[in-house]
DNA sequence: ATCGTTATTGGAAACGTTTCCAATTTTTCT
DNA sequence: AGAAAAATTGGAAACGTTTCCAATAACGAT
């Protein structure tokens, strides 16, 4: 069979006992240099790697991260895997991943999971960070651990964007372009704590701004029926003039709704969206958004559990005013403007330059 | 310290042998009820769980599949793990992520570190499958396997599109479409063989519909400077009416590029992509494009790597022909047509119908 | 040459499981 | 009741490492 050696073989095929075989790979101890020849010819011969499955459970730690992420779907996540994946590449380090497809319980679970392969560290978004069980079985446990797209108490660590503050910069946003009566759209927003975040923002800038409080438009699982749900949206609150939807996605969703319905976007509706997801600029008119880098929180996070696990100083991660960019486009308009005949909008105010982008 | 408990403890603790708390667990063997009783009580109270690491070394099998690929920030191979995810958590196991960024070195390394971690299989998409030091690895092990967007020799396992079919097709949509001279745009053409399948796919279709040969635009790393290269291709080939992108974001950004340089597609330049990602659906003009599933491919070269794994027969793969779909959209225009007001194309033939999608 | 250091080596225990096997207990049958 | 059969139990080996410790070899200095 393909009966992979291992150091016994190697051991053996030297002329040595296993402690040399494991000295001499390791670098550490002492070894003549002919044993050390010997070895290496062995192991080439072999063409022996050592079982990091029996390496961990002598040392009882892995050279594994845990990831638990909602979803791969959602390029935000996807991207701040990728990340983290290149931090973890650099440092000898792999990625076990699990997905828990927005469900809390699953989410223990995947804890769960991640310590019996007895994880280094576990990197992790949750749907709740106030109430979530898998959370705290790692706090328990007291394993290395980093929030990703949640936020932290304090002496915990977090790489996350700031909802609130974001999404109170969206309402002031649309308060530039004199727009009063808006709406929220968001998915699952029972579920994630950031959906709730947004709108608690939201909400607290367009108070700031003397506008009228946002009305909820909240969708189920899945996109379908989404224009039919902004038909009677709009319908039952027929003086709303712009929406600010929980991600680009639905952004990028509610717009093709929109257009459905035969609204122009944005002389009829302004739209504004959350993530900064790549296609929002490529999309005409191009999406106004919060911009959020997530390679960098994902990295991030990474370095973080890393430097957890080795006790090296901790990266600090951005201040909160600093992990978002609202960037204007043209799905934001001053309300009463007409579109020119190319669909962009003629003038921003100076102070939402898109092209500054302040690096985190 | 925040030590674990072990198989030890919860014998110990149940007043019984090791083995005993080892059958009365995993239900093999026989065990009194009473001794159930204890056992599970010890459990309970200790919050005993599994070591995944222990367990593993012993029956050196694991519960982990291997997954690697290019990267994650591009959709399609998010969309597939994510797939895949859903496939392997249904049957308790775990994905073990490398991406190696498009580096057939980091090919080898990957499929090292997963062997070197006991992986029961391997899920992967590689550069070259016809010359991937990666992959003979694997095959010299007799690793389960399924390779994932590429194609395999006839006794191996794979799932992945036709490019070459794809491509085709799509040469015959631009000849349908009275387009006679066309472009292949390709990011890292030299690297990937699915790029280069993709373009042999499409000069054949070309020739076979006696269209002239496309012409091909190649840029680097990024996406930086196709604006430019996008100009000078043009200068230089100013009868070209059609661009093949050989994925949808470089079909996205060549369309931005396009309207950089006051082009207006469909109208001046038509473009195909090739993925069929979601946003492309959300754009305007709509991108047309050879639509494929990544989700269940992933979830195939899942199914299939447990199947082999566990001996039970392997899902059949789809059909060549079933792998895609062309599917028609806005960014592809009559040559010579005229767009209306909105950017729609008014007619398309009737056999282009956008809204039937075989599903695989 | 002899002795005290220092460098090199291998045996064995430990990490947390599963499983074989033998020992013990319980059950069943006559 | 006694014996055979069946059920229950625990000890110990094995999986592939690392590391402690003792044993041996090499080396300098007297």
């Amino acid at each position: 069979m393909s009966n992979v050696a291992t150091i016994k073989d190697v051991a053996l095929k030297a002329g040595c006992g296993v402690a040399t075989v494991s000295r001499v790979l390791n670098n550490t101890g002492s070894a003549s240099t002919k044993m050390r020849e010997r070895v290496s010819a062995a192991v080439k011969e072999l063409d022996f790697q050592f079982s990091e499955v029996g390496r961990s459970l002598q040392s009882s730690k892995s050279n594994t991260i845990g990831f638990i992420v909602p979803s791969l779907a959602n390029p935000v996540y996807a991207d701040a895997l990728q990340g983290a994946q290149d931090v973890l590449t650099l440092s000898g380090y792999q990625m076990l991943l699990i997905c828990t497809n927005y469900s809390p319980k699953s989410e223990l679970n995947a804890v769960r999971t991640l310590i019996s392969k007895n994880v280094a560290g576990i990197v992790l978004t949750v749907s709740d960070a106030e109430c979530s069980e898998g959370l705290s079985l790692i706090r328990k446990r007291h394993l290395p651990h980093c929030l990703l797209y949640n936020n932290a108490e304090d002496n915990y660590e977090s790489w996350s964007v700031d909802d609130k503050a974001a999404a109170k910069r969206v309402a002031y946003a649309f308060s530039e372009y004199s727009h009063e009566e808006t709406g929220f759209l968001a998915l699952n927003f029972y579920k994630s704590d950031r959906a709730r975040q947004r709108y608690e923002g939201f909400c607290a800038g367009c108070k700031e701004k003397g506008m009228k409080e946002p009305k909820l438009l909240e969708i189920g699982e899945d996109f379908e029926g989404l224009t039919e749900s902004l038909k009677n949206f709009l319908r039952k609150y027929p003086t709303i003039t712009g929406i600010f939807a929980s991600n680009d996605f639905l952004a990028l969703a509610i717009i093709r709704s929109a257009r459905k319905l035969a609204l122009n976007v944005p002389r009829d509706l302004s739209i504004i969206g959350f993530d900064g997801i790549e296609v929002g600029l490529m999309v005409e008119p191009s999406l106004a958004t919060i911009s959020t880098e997530p390679k960098i929180l994902g990295a991030g996070a990474g370095r973080t559990v890393l430097s957890l696990i080795d006790n090296t100083g901790v990266p600090r991660s951005p201040s909160a005013d600093q992990t978002f960019n609202f960037r204007a486009g043209g799905s934001l308009a001053y309300l009463g403007a007409e579109s020119s005949d190319d669909g962009k909008i003629n003038a921003f105010p100076s102070s939402f330059d898109p092209t500054t982008r302040k690096k985190i």
